[in-house]
DNA sequence: CCGGGTGATTGGAACGTTCAAGGTCCCGGT
DNA sequence: ACCGGGACCTTGAACGTTCCAATCACCCGG
């Protein structure tokens, strides 16, 4: 088999030098029509492909986006950042990047993987998932001066980088406010101890569409099982509960089983991330819409598909509520 | 900020030339003990990094495994594939490579990408997965010689690439001994409709595991309410059942709630893959060790570990029953 | 017919690394 | 004293692309 054909090899056969070969790839509208039909045909002829090493050697540009895959928690959850992670793969790969992954398990080792494919020239921007308040990472980055994006609020620290985030609080109001229309006055809420962030947010998302601004609010790990004894306890205890709604969907499903249980069964639960196992019940979910984070993502690493610019650095995205 | 130092500047720094500070970090064996200190000081000092772009234009290797990142499904599954993309990062992380994630829709664009991808350069393996009784990417890749594993088995086809699959029948027996020593004989399977590979497979799993031979067999699309309404009608019609062995959690979730609705939550249902849903909800299930089906799959395409070589081409990975 | 401008094209150099082909030094044997 | 050989190190070249400065072709007005 022949060795893949060079800029050199097509300039030859179209008669033309190498850099406008290399025009006619990277910027066509300073070559001439007829040139540059030539020099196309003549690279369809042959088949061939950029480089993408020497390339990246001259212009000291990887065209990647490196991002964490985290750790598999075995949770319920994950399959946001899944999607997230292939829609973001899909619309990179339309702006001609590459995703990247790396792996690590904790903070100091991430910015140890970040170092090196920084320095190595193999990544030139950074997605980062999972932000909380007072994370080393976006300052390491910021002070690197290297493009990235949170997929995470900075959380009360100052804003000075991009980033993108769903607005949990809205989930939740959402959520709230069809409980009381379809259900009744008591909804309560299914929640992790406070002092979590994102926990935090979606409780006051909830807190902020009742109507005397305050309800029942139960406590529970983040696990099926924990979130089953606790919503039975409540719901023995005689208090007046019309719907759910959870801060997830493992409380979600641990609150549909007590409910069951009880001989409740129809009792609205809401749940949160609108993960397989929400639909697999059936249990209404809100929905986090991982495709357009990773679009807005990508607009503030690249800027919005080729114009404006003084855009706003951060995004919120509005999820939707997915009812069963 | 200064550019980032070269192998030059290490050289100078060490009091050596370009190619011993090379030699220090890629074969560091043939340099002399304090040579090799004084390079690695100067090395750590300067906090040089190699530039991948260059290292790659030079070897004509780019030390990155591509993998397809397919559609998300919306179904239950999904998790499995995502351990394993997690578990491949990690170990590539290992012996010093990289995992590169493309898009594609079908087939035909998948094979567009691995043309770019490969021409130019950018991966030097592949990982395929999902693949199918004549699955046209396997031919094009060996035509090709690239070096590729798969993940699923080449159905029929001449097995002549490396591939790693788990061993679904080996699954579903063990599911059905356990079923049929703790439950009773009437074990039932239900199942998606015959002709896929995949199903196929787990079916003849839990007949071999039949004392008779053969048993109910329920078919269901993979959904969670076809399978509710196919077992509802099993269980009602009087037929009897002791436990059901699925083909999916997702069909195993439907069982359970048919279970559940008939009056009988204790029956014992098995499901397939150990996701979160089955796992929330506290069904047993068939958990495909897909990091061990990331190891096998690296030892496949850079040997494993480097040792050995003539070892076989394709590894069947034992799935572990998960009780609960 | 020439000077000047403009737009298209060219050729050499450079990016940072590894390969291939040497060079230098030292030691032991003749 | 000389030579062969091994261990260690150095030097120039090459990988395929883009940048840069220079050149060429062409057209227009004077």
């Amino acid at each position: 088999m022949a060795r893949s054909p060079r800029l050199e090899d097509v300039a030859l056969a179209a008669g033309v030098s190498r850099q406008t070969v290399s025009n006619v790839i990277n910027s066509p509208g300073i070559v001439r029509e007829d040139t540059r039909e030539r020099v196309s045909r003549a690279i369809a002829d042959l088949g061939y492909r950029p480089h993408a090493a020497a390339r990246s050697l001259r212009t000291r540009r990887s065209s990647t986006i490196a991002i964490h895959l985290d750790p598999y928690a075995g949770g319920i959850s994950g399959v946001v950042l899944d999607r997230f992670v292939h829609a973001l793969t899909d619309l990179a790969g339309v702006r001609g990047m590459r995703v990247l992954l790396y792996a690590a398990r904790d903070h100091r080792e991430e910015i140890g993987r970040l170092t090196e494919l920084l320095d190595g020239g193999e990544a030139d921007a950074i997605v980062i998932t999972g932000t909380f308040h007072g994370d080393p990472r976006t300052r390491w980055l910021a002070g690197r001066q290297t493009p990235f994006v949170a997929f995470g609020r900075p959380w009360g620290e100052d804003d000075h980088h991009a980033w993108v985030d769903v607005d949990g609080a809205a989930g939740t109001r959402a959520a709230t406010r069809w409980a009381l229309e379809s259900a009744g006055p008591e909804v309560a809420f299914v929640g992790w101890p406070s002092g979590s962030d994102t926990g935090d947010d979606r409780e006051a998302g909830w807190r902020s569409a009742l109507p005397t601004g305050d309800g029942l609010r139960l406590v529970s790990e983040e696990s099926v099982s924990d979130a089953r004894a606790v919503v039975a306890q409540a719901l023995a205890s005689g208090t007046a509960v019309d719907a759910l709604v959870c801060a997830s969907d493992s409380l979600a499903v641990g609150a549909h089983l007590a409910a069951v249980a009880a001989g409740r069964a129809d009792l609205p639960i809401v749940g949160f991330d609108n993960t397989p196992a929400a639909e697999a019940i059936g249990l209404s979910s809100v929905e986090q819409r991982p495709e357009r984070v990773a679009s807005a993502a990508l607009d503030l690493l690249l800027g919005p598909s080729e114009s404006s610019g003084g855009a706003s650095r951060h995004v919120l995205v509005e999820p939707q509520l997915v009812l069963r």
